[in-house]
DNA sequence: TCGAAACACTATACCGGTTTAGTGTCAACG
DNA sequence: CGTTGACACTAAACCGGTATAGTGTTTCGA
């Protein structure tokens, strides 16, 4: 099937190229009627512009781009990604703008993947996440002259537009939860320092709970359930061991209650379980695990939002999410001070 | 910054355009030394051919596309597609092709994107997923002439080739596992018969339970885990419940699961559960799941072998998996008669 | 009634590649 | 010595859009 082009469509229309343009783009140059009519012909023979030429015209690729540095294998469990996909598309998709979605090997290779990107056109924009502290993709990307926004901290993303999360307030939501049980002796496993989220989140943890007299502990580990499950037993192995541990991802604190239960403790009675950011997981296991729902899917369509007018030159600045919801469940209880 | 082009290639070179195109494509036309200095400057300056420019030079626009018609936000915790993308970039990234992922409201949506892709010169083909019985999408691509791969089922596929597995060995290798266990009673909570893939199975496993003397029933849901829970419920209600289930996704298993737990069944000794398909989901709940596991991510690198080929104009045949393996775990046991 | 402006449209350059036809140089061969 | 052919390269067409300059007709105002 001969896909038609611009040239087919005014040949049937008896005008040139340039008047079926003027048409479809709804600029001035032609009549009312002569409009009515080439655009009912386009609309018959199913014409649609040839986004190559499009691109090749006017510079555009009208396309993004959103690579993720971890084998994609060991991300199938986490809902954040997908989520986030999902809210880019929602405004996407109205714009009719695609999304190039892919995964490098690392930083490096990932950088490489900009430069070929942005030399051949392939996209106009990128959507940056994972940022590190010492991270070279946001002086390349500078460098470049390439539109990005970063997802996920407002620290570190240099003159790039970022949507972020408000951590001291999330986590002075969470630790109010647990302090309004009796807990007194809490920990965190976080993920590594190198990524600014992480480190921000450790932060603000010790900073609120100081200010509640809450002691606190920050272990890490890499996001997966075996690194979870380990920095959870070196945990409980202390002298003094947290009453309430708080995972930085659903698969971490899933794995830890799965563990706990294997090694005897019964939760919430023995040990109290949060997760900083929800999903489907959390409500599946028994008992359910509490907690903090971000909505991921708003995130990404601000951050779509905010790639969008950036590719058109605009300034644009920050965004910042709004507040979590704390889902309280059945992992998270009282205190009661038998042991001890 | 200024993205060089072949004209500044070819000048500083002291050539033509169409001297530094057959240098950087390998064809002849040019002297080796001509050719080594042209690609010496060619990567000093850091030139990369214009994706826009050469898809419309040679039609070819570079990229694949995947369309999923579910929103992506029920999606998150599944991770076959994140598996089955991953699979179609490690193919697709060595040929430099992209990925165009988005996901439709419904199949009419889908279709109309196809038409548009195809109209656009987007896209050189498409991966097709969960194919139904009675599917528009299949006629649709075959009257666009569009190149696709359909994934999941030989059947209806038309004149497609397909990456399809074998449901009947792997229903043989779940059904001679429960026998061993002393179970005669099995159930399976599927998905819509509409899909082609809950079709196969379930009429795959009536006969191979029927050759081996098994009882079996096998109920709908649409593989959320409310759906799975509530099934379950129906099939212990009945006069002769099952004594082991088996479910379509881990989401149904692992929510069965907690569902059986809460209402005081001891699972696997009051009740065996098994998944067709594995995660980190199964391995996470306590007891763990006995899951079917399919190597998805090579079902990806193959649908995007064959895309390839298709996409190159060459007759291609469909591909069968390799059979899955069975990760026997806790939650399917021996059956004891305790109760009838 | 004439000139100017507004309008509707055409002709054409242009984006950055690929590809085909054409040109000039040189060596080989009868 | 003249023809042929291979070789290395140039010139230009082409892909399918967008944008700009130009052309012919109508309308309006003085």
């Amino acid at each position: 099937m001969k896909r038609p082009t611009i040239a087919d469509v005014a040949r049937q229309a008896g005008v040139t190229k340039a008047a079926v343009s003027f048409a479809l783009n709804g600029q001035p140059g032609v009549s009312a009627a002569t409009r009515e009519r080439i655009l009912a012909i386009a609309d018959e023979v199913g014409f649609k512009p040839s986004s190559a030429a499009r691109a090749l015209s006017d510079g555009k690729s009208g396309a993004f781009g959103l690579i993720i540095d971890k084998p994609a294998r060991t991300l199938g469990i986490e809902p954040y990604f997908t989520q986030l996909i999902s809210g880019i598309q929602d405004e996407l998709s109205q714009r009719h703008v695609m999304l190039l979605f892919t995964h490098a090997e690392d930083q490096a290779a990932e950088i490489e993947m900009y430069r070929t990107w942005w030399a051949q056109h392939r996209v106009d924009g990128v959507f940056v996440v994972d940022l590190q502290v010492r991270d070279r993709r946001v002086a390349a990307l500078e460098e470049l002259g390439m539109p990005a926004v970063v997802v996920g901290t407002p620290r570190g993303a240099g003159s790039l537009p970022a949507v972020w999360q408000d951590d001291r307030a999330a986590t002075a939501i969470l630790v109010g939860h647990l302090a309004g049980l009796g807990h007194q002796r809490i920990a965190r496993v976080g993920g590594f320092p190198r990524y600014w989220h992480s480190k921000l989140r450790t932060d603000a943890l010790a900073r609120v709970a100081e200010a509640a007299g809450i002691e606190v502990v920050s272990v890490t580990a890499d996001y997966t359930a075996e690194h979870g499950v380990e920095a959870t037993r070196a945990l409980l192995d202390r002298e003094q061991p947290p009453t309430a541990i708080l995972y930085d991802n659903d698969v971490m604190a899933v794995a830890a209650l799965s563990a706990a239960q294997r090694a005897g403790l019964a939760v919430p009675d023995d040990l109290s379980i949060i997760a900083w950011g929800d999903s489907a997981l959390c409500e599946l296991v028994h008992p359910s695990v509490t907690a903090l729902r971000w909505d991921t899917v708003e995130a990404g369509t601000q951050a779509a939002r905010l790639l969008n007018l950036a590719a058109e030159g605009a300034e644009v600045g920050s965004y910042q999410e709004g507040p979590p919801e704390l889902m309280v469940r059945e992992s998270t209880g009282r205190w009661r001070q038998n042991g001890s």
